[in-house]
DNA sequence: TCATTATTGCAAGTAATTTGCAAATAGGGG
DNA sequence: CCCCTATTTGCAAATTACTTGCAATAATGA
């Protein structure tokens, strides 16, 4: 059905592996789930369907969809100690942290491909794989909470 | 002394905190090691002058330092579940991350900022801060380990 | 259907970090 | 310079987030 549900099974067959039930499920709540979801979160929303689902079950999956490529764990700012699991897609896959709500937004900075390229031809390097955060106050919050004041008296 | 040094001491004196020998030692340290050390890092080169100082008081130093905005915890790939601890200093810190020895490099790059204005005009949030993290092959595993294959027979 | 072997659930184990608490000590007041 | 008191420390135990061993379960190919 979905993009990653193939693509897995593709791995699944490729290396003689098996499509279990669980991994059918965690592999939906992955795509039902708004972005960035913990182990946790995934496991919470996906024991709702299925009530004896392991949370082990849900870190070895996860495990295995990074190892694959799949997805790509993550911390933030803000976040706690946890992982956060990001759904790997193309390159140029950025986020926006609300330092006030905590609020995780994907973001679009088409930019960072010609940031790496520059960088990359300074400094010999291979750029691979480029991820920015920007952080700040959402446009919700900068209404509610007055942004820094400009001179005082 | 150090920069560093004299911003904690400004923060303690306007908390009526104190700054105890444990508390030199540890800015000491931090500016003496190469940038992102881990709490371990900083208690393992600290320890070397006062055996008796303890992790806790590193974690607590640490975390101390982060709540007055002089240090900044951050997590990287393929460095496991270790915080590294970066200097927080002006905004414009990026790094890059060799993804074959893992050698983690400070890394300029200037025309982020731009790209922070100009996410923050085109979805009416207010950008406080960004950071960069490019992946890739660093100049000698670039060398050593072929890059990837163009065309092949 | 059956055998094979990957995968799961469970419970115990780890590693990093945090915390409670009594002892130690910085630094102001006298 | 010494004392007093609140801040900080060291230690050990606790917690958190994640990992692993192992016997039971179940997905596939024959």
């Amino acid at each position: 059905m979905t993009d990653l549900m193939e693509r897995a099974r593709a791995r699944v067959r490729a290396a003689g592996g098996r499509m279990t039930g669980q991994r059918r499920l965690i592999l939906e709540t992955l795509t039902a789930l708004p972005a960035h979801p913990t182990a946790e979160e995934v496991h919470t929303r996906a024991a709702r369907r299925d009530p004896a689902l392991n949370l082990s079950t849900v870190y070895r999956t996860l495990h295995w969809l990074e190892a694959e490529g799949l997805v790509e764990p993550r911390r933030f700012r803000g976040h706690g100690r946890h992982d956060h699991f990001d759904l790997a897609g193309a390159r140029g896959h950025h986020h926006f942290l609300c330092t006030h709500c905590h609020r995780l937004l994907e973001c679009d900075a088409p930019q960072v491909e010609a940031v790496s390229r520059s960088y990359a031809r300074r400094h010999a390097v291979k750029v691979l794989d480029a991820s920015l955060v920007l952080y700040g106050l959402c446009a919700e919050c900068a209404i509610r909470r007055a942004p820094v004041r400009r001179g005082n008296a």
